[in-house]
DNA sequence: TTCCGACAGTGGGGTCGCAAT
DNA sequence: ATTGCGACCCCACTATCGGAA
């Protein structure tokens, strides 16, 4: 297939809001393809690369040759150059890459350097990313969508997948199960406000921990360990598969959480556990696993259970102390005392389980929802960025301070976008002009007079910002008008909310 | 006809490894 | 030795489409 006729599908994609008409345009462009072309189209059209990543970044992306006149690449030479590029390390290895990427925007079009360009980015912003996709590939293969969801989740693949959906049928994919060593991908988590919206009957109760989340494969003395993307980190944790092979488990598939514990049992922060399990060198250790789920036991496939088996199974699987703290209530104040039991060891929060929902891959359904405390505090505007995308043209992004009533300024502590209505967006972008003191085309600085209540999940330690102390996830709740900045939440009350010395 | 679940989009801070400076 | 870049951990929230009720 020509890379033309893919862009030119991207384009049509692109310009129409209707999913059902983006998943018609997707499954003939599937059907077009040949069996060799329509995994990468998937892995193209989907927004991915099969290489996953290949070392080209924002920054390689700026200057493109001259476009060729006519089209003539190949989906497949577009395939082997990227191989080509992912290829290249070592000294020069940078330039090299370049190289190879100018050279391949080279031989395209406008309309094709402007795809690759988009795809290298992460930018396609065609509205069809892996959800649609898997619709496609249903209505292009002719079978029900849930059966191509379910064995997306089980090969964790969507390639794979589109390959054995279009070549064999419904009866190609009834052959994906689940395989212990094989990454699934892992069930998620909606919120709720509160435990008393969250609690809908009789359901489990865990605690929720700020760690790693982690899918560990035990088959006899192997184990592995997966992330959330499905990145193996097997090496990274010596001591997590150290701790578990010395369970002598037959065989298992676990799903929990990694988490860097102090002497006395508290997590340290966030920052702490990324840390050691981000380190490739190992050795560094100190990770405990909490596990929350078993996927496969013994050679019993349990992720089609409901939530109480499975919690059953975990028990005789796993000592005590390798478990995720749980209990089973419907009564909610039995719940409170457990959630203020998590917060008062320092954990997030707790998720609630319904004990009757199998284990959804891949989904964030209604079958788990996780409820946190919430922060707020009220900060000044201090600037605000240029929003890109279909917030283009507004000013969106803020700049946040805490007054400090020393200097009589303000210390920045981070920047948020979420939150905002598209009235809140239209609303600020006038305010915000009309505050204006600086733009340099970019960020657009402002009088900081402009009070605003934000939400967010807590502080952490910042080697970025002047105060040392950086806002995590945080999030608009509503523009404070009736307050001026001299009543805006102080330096000082944030840093005795972080309990620690910056 | 209205409601609601799923999806895509818009980005946030921090850390590591590697190559370039 | 330091800096810059890419990748990948953690993540919240709104708008929209289209099927369910």
């Amino acid at each position: 297939m020509l890379l033309a006729e893919l862009a030119a599908a991207w384009r049509a994609v692109s310009e129409t809001s209707a999913r059902r008409e983006k998943t018609a345009l997707i499954a003939a462009c599937l059907r077009d393809a040949g069996p060799e072309e329509a995994p990468l189209v998937v892995h193209y059209l989907a927004g991915e690369l099969p290489q996953r990543q290949i070392g080209i970044g924002p920054s390689a992306l700026g200057d493109r040759p001259t476009a060729s006149p006519s089209p003539g690449l190949s989906v497949s030479r577009v395939d082997a150059v990227f191989s080509e590029i992912k290829a290249a390390s070592g000294p020069g290895s940078v330039a090299g890459k370049r190289r190879l990427l100018r050279a391949l925007l080279a031989e395209a079009t406008g309309p094709e350097q402007e795809f690759l360009v988009r795809l290298l980015a992460g930018d396609l912003r065609q509205g069809a990313l892996e959800g649609v996709m898997t619709e496609a590939i249903a209505k292009a293969a002719g079978i029900p969508a849930a059966a191509v969801r379910r064995a997306v989740m089980l090969r964790g693949s969507l390639s794979a997948v589109a390959v054995a959906a279009l070549s064999g049928g419904a009866e190609a994919l009834s052959a994906f199960t689940l395989r212990v060593g094989r990454p699934v991908r892992p069930m998620l988590a909606s919120s709720a406000p509160s435990l008393e919206e969250a609690l809908k009957g009789e359901m489990a109760l865990e605690w929720k921990m700020d760690g790693i989340r982690a899918q560990l494969h035990v088959e006899g003395e192997q184990v592995r360990v997966f992330t959330r993307t499905l990145e193996e980190i097997t090496s990274r944790v010596p001591e997590v598969v150290e701790r578990v092979r010395a369970l002598g488990l037959r065989s298992a598939i676990l799903d929990g959480e990694l988490i860097a514990l102090r002497e006395d049992g508290r997590p340290h922060p966030f920052q702490v556990t990324s840390a050691r399990a981000a380190t490739r060198s190992g050795g560094i250790g100190g990770l405990s696993l909490f596990a929350f789920d078993v996927l496969h036991l013994d050679g019993v496939d349990l992720l089609d259970e409901p939530g109480s088996v499975r919690g059953e199974a975990l028990v005789r699987a796993l000592p005590e102390p390798l478990r995720m703290p749980r209990t089973v209530t419907a009564e909610l104040p039995e719940a409170e005392a457990f959630l203020a039991g998590a917060l008062a060891r320092g954990h997030e929060g707790v998720l609630l389980k319904s004990l009757g929902t199998p284990y959804t891959a891949g989904r964030r359904g209604a079958g788990w929802i996780k409820v946190k405390p919430r922060h707020t505090l009220d900060l000044v505007v201090l600037a605000v960025e240029r929003g890109s995308g279909r917030r283009r043209g507004t000013l969106s992004n803020l700049h946040l301070g805490a007054r400090d009533p020393r200097t009589g300024g303000f210390v920045m502590l981070g920047k948020t976008f979420k939150g905002l209505t598209d009235r809140m967006l239209a609303w600020q972008t006038e305010r915000f002009t009309g505050l204006k003191t600086a733009d340099d085309g970019w960020t657009v600085t402002v009088r900081p007079v402009q009070v605003v209540e934000i939400a967010f999940d807590g502080l952490q330690r910042s080697p970025r910002y002047p105060g040392g102390l950086a806002l995590r996830f945080a999030r608009v709740l509503r523009y404070r008008s009736d307050k001026t900045a001299e009543e805006a939440d102080t330096i000082d009350t944030v840093r005795a909310l972080a309990g620690f010395e910056p």
